[in-house]
DNA sequence: TCTGGGGTCCTAGGACCC
DNA sequence: TCTGGGGTCCTAGGACCC
């Protein structure tokens, strides 16, 4: 309204879009080859080599056959028999994802890691220092190839959900910008399944109601879209289908829950071997809360079996602990209360949640704390033990299957379902 | 070569309290 | 003691994401 250009001169120019999304390509893969430059331009797959481990992530040349993250290796080489398998090295993926955090970082304080090898980035205050937004991307782009040899894309976009998608259609190795303006032209057409939180299972019922594109769900009024896919899943899609996202981003937030699990490379009978699994994973989601200054409240424990049902249990502690022997403890407890013993199991796991800082400053200290008082010399322990384990990098011994996906694959599939 | 491992969020029912 | 409704916590399962 200050602005004189009284109806003639140019349109007012679109402020440059403040959330940047970047996302790593084929991150595993792209750190291998910086060890392997060999392998360069061919089809190479990361993944176990046992019977029943996936794709974590694939290069562009594997995933012309149709090759994806998350499908089983056997599978993936059938599509691509000449695929080279590498089993993943996560301590060097978590390594080259601090060198890149960081560089964005530099950026903006307002980073949000979204997983080991993307993230949002707030640059609606950067832009001032830096230019505008679609310059800042691709200097970042530049800088991240630049200092690491990694290839990555960027999405330029008004808000988190807009600038994912971007980033997406960018793949690989791109940019794309998405103006407040092209916002719902860009948005429409697309197949439902490009919408946040739409999954095979909520697509398929969308279908349903006669919804196939974001522009149908933009159509639909809100209550039929609640009872197609509930409360929650319906106003979060209406609001997305119109361009609507008013998530900020939020550089730290508060781990729920720590966890492990392992799948069997042949399902499992013997409770002893069981009781040692649970023992080694208690200690282990023990000694992460320590380390992340977090005590529990409530130990899951999950188990799948031989036909691939997948129950859990779990229970509420009176009071929360950070110690492996208590959550072992419960999670025995609750699996002999299961009664499974004896039957083939194929994966088992532990998990603790509702954690809160172990220092206690969100909860009232006195009611048990003569009950906790004898336990401080096991936790002095295993403290000690984290110490040490530390100190002469035990960790780093850790079986190569602590592995996260990247988010590869799911963009090929994206354009495939396009009709 | 059937289906990993790390998570988050939502729903629904029951207990329990007011 | 024919009977309601809201709120919160707990548990189990499932969808989804990377």
């Amino acid at each position: 309204m200050t602005n004189g250009g009284p109806g003639g001169g140019g349109d007012p120019v679109e402020p440059s879009p403040p959330i940047l999304h970047v996302d790593m390509d084929a991150f595993f893969a792209s750190v291998e080859l910086l060890d392997h430059p060999e392998l360069r331009g061919l089809p190479v797959i990361i993944g176990g080599r046992s019977a029943r481990s996936v794709v974590t992530s694939a290069t562009y040349e594997a995933r012309a056959f149709g090759v994806h993250s998350a499908m089983p290796v056997g599978a993936a080489l059938r599509l691509c028999p000449k695929a080279i398998v590498l089993e993943p090295h996560m301590e060097k993926y978590r390594a080259a994802s601090k060198v890149v955090m960081a560089l964005f970082r530099e950026v903006t304080p307002l980073v949000e890691p979204l997983s080991i090898d993307e993230a949002f980035l707030d640059v609606a205050g950067a832009r001032r220092l830096l230019g505008e937004s679609d310059v800042i991307a691709q200097r970042l782009r530049e800088r991240v190839f630049a200092e690491t040899g990694l290839p990555c894309s960027v999405g330029v976009a008004p808000t988190k959900f807009m600038a994912k998608l971007a980033s997406g259609r960018a793949k690989p190795d791109g940019m794309l910008v998405i103006r407040p303006s092209e916002v719902l032209a860009y948005l429409h057409p697309l197949p439902v399944r490009a919408l946040w939180g739409v999954g095979a299972k909520t697509a398929e019922q969308l279908e349903r109601f006669g919804l196939r594109t974001v522009g149908d769900i933009a159509d639909t009024p809100l209550d039929t879209l609640i009872r197609a896919v509930g409360e929650a899943g319906g106003s979060k899609l209406h609001e997305l289908a119109n361009g609507i996202d008013t998530r900020g981003v939020v550089p730290t937030s508060q781990e729920k829950s720590v966890g492990h699990e392992r799948t069997f490379e042949i399902d499992e009978r013997s409770p002893e071997v069981l009781r040692r699994e649970l023992l080694a994973q208690s200690n282990r989601v023990a000694a992460r809360l320590r380390a992340a200054g977090l005590v529990g409240r409530t130990v899951a424990l999950k188990l799948r079996f031989a036909d691939f049902t997948t129950i859990s249990r779990s229970r509420t502690l009176a009071e929360p602990t950070d110690l492996g022997r208590r959550i072992f403890e419960e999670v025995t407890a609750v699996y002999e209360a299961v009664g499974a013993r004896g039957e083939a199991i194929r994966l088992i796991g532990v998990r603790v949640e509702q954690l809160s800082p172990a220092d206690g400053s969100l909860h009232q200290p006195a009611l048990w704390a003569d009950e906790t008082a004898p336990s401080e010399g096991w936790r002095d322990a295993e403290r000690t033990i984290d110490r040490v384990t530390a100190r002469f990098g035990l960790d780093s011994v850790r079986p190569a299957s602590l592995v996260r996906a990247p988010k590869s694959g799911e963009t090929a599939e994206q354009n495939g379902t396009r009709s």
